[in-house]
DNA sequence: ATCATTTACTTGATGTATCAATTAAAGTGC
DNA sequence: GCACTTTAATTGATACATCAAGTAAATGAT
């Protein structure tokens, strides 16, 4: 028995490697970064009873002010799609938050406003909303954040 | 009227501004690219009729070897967090991929294997996953990709 | 003008996720 | 040995997501 025969392996390693490509290893790091960042800033969401979707189709309907948003074009921006926008926006009518009213000019869009109840909702979140994502982002120091801003920038470029 | 005076603010910043800092920024665009390449690199599983979630707890298995993994190990491995992870396992066991036994030392964990099924299941999709991932990733260079993995490594880093 | 197609949503069926409460076994203190 | 806590996993209630199919209005082609 020499001693250049190594003995055992670091029980780790049993799998030969964890991953076949470094692509895979950037895909697999953004479903669990976001994953995190996700449980992280959404945190504060749960207070006022409303889930991370609903959150965000508040934020796209304030941002579009007063005419408000077709049904689909608040899926189109939402930063996860969904097919289940109707009972998104559903819930956040039955809530309160929301007014839905068919169009005059084309009977099959349906036109969704933010209510005052949904401005006031928001308005409390907003501050508790960009502290969690300070924190979330904690690790990177100004420069860093902004190259990763970047790269995930060109990343969406070339998807679907 | 002097030309110093801007006469008109473009249609696309009646929303002062879209995010208050850049820490939220890069949560949002994390969200959106995990999003985005999630369904790209997810799309090949459909064809064997798993999801994501089922998918990587095959992996996990496949990694543990024959000795297997306890249930709530697993989920501790597991890219998203859940805490379905029984339900997960039963529908993994209904499709005949892993198998459960309840330990003899310690009566209250139950060990969980990868199948040969599974293990035939999970060899048919290596080669399209990996596939995919180097698509969805295409927008960037190597350098550039290692940049990614290690920023994200960092924001995982001061998470929980 | 009529019919086929597209668009904008809605609905039904089914599956998956999430939270809280529960069971059962193991470890801990005395 | 007996109560007390912790750990591992399961279950029940309920919400949410997803897919396929359907409705109704608008648009386009002949």
């Amino acid at each position: 028995m020499t001693d250049r025969a190594p003995a055992r392996l670091p029980a780790e390693i049993r799998q030969r490697r964890r991953f076949a490509t470094k692509a895979e290893e950037a895909v697999v790091g953004l479903l669990r970064t976001a994953d995190g960042v996700q449980r992280a800033s959404e945190g504060c969401l749960g207070a006022q009873g409303i889930s991370g979707q609903q959150y965000n189709v508040l934020r796209i309907l304030r941002g579009a002010g007063s005419e408000g948003l077709p049904t689909l074009e608040i899926a189109e921006r939402l930063i996860e799609r969904t097919p289940g926008i109707t009972r998104l926006v559903d819930t956040l009518e039955r809530k309160k938050l929301v007014t839905r009213e068919r169009g005059t000019k084309d009977r099959r869009v349906v036109r969704c406003r933010i209510t005052r109840a949904g401005l006031t909702l928001l308005g409390a979140l907003d501050a508790p909303v960009v502290r969690a994502a300070g924190q979330a982002m904690r690790g990177l120091r100004p420069a860093e954040l902004l190259r990763l801003i970047a790269l995930m920038d060109r990343v969406r470029q070339t998807l679907d």
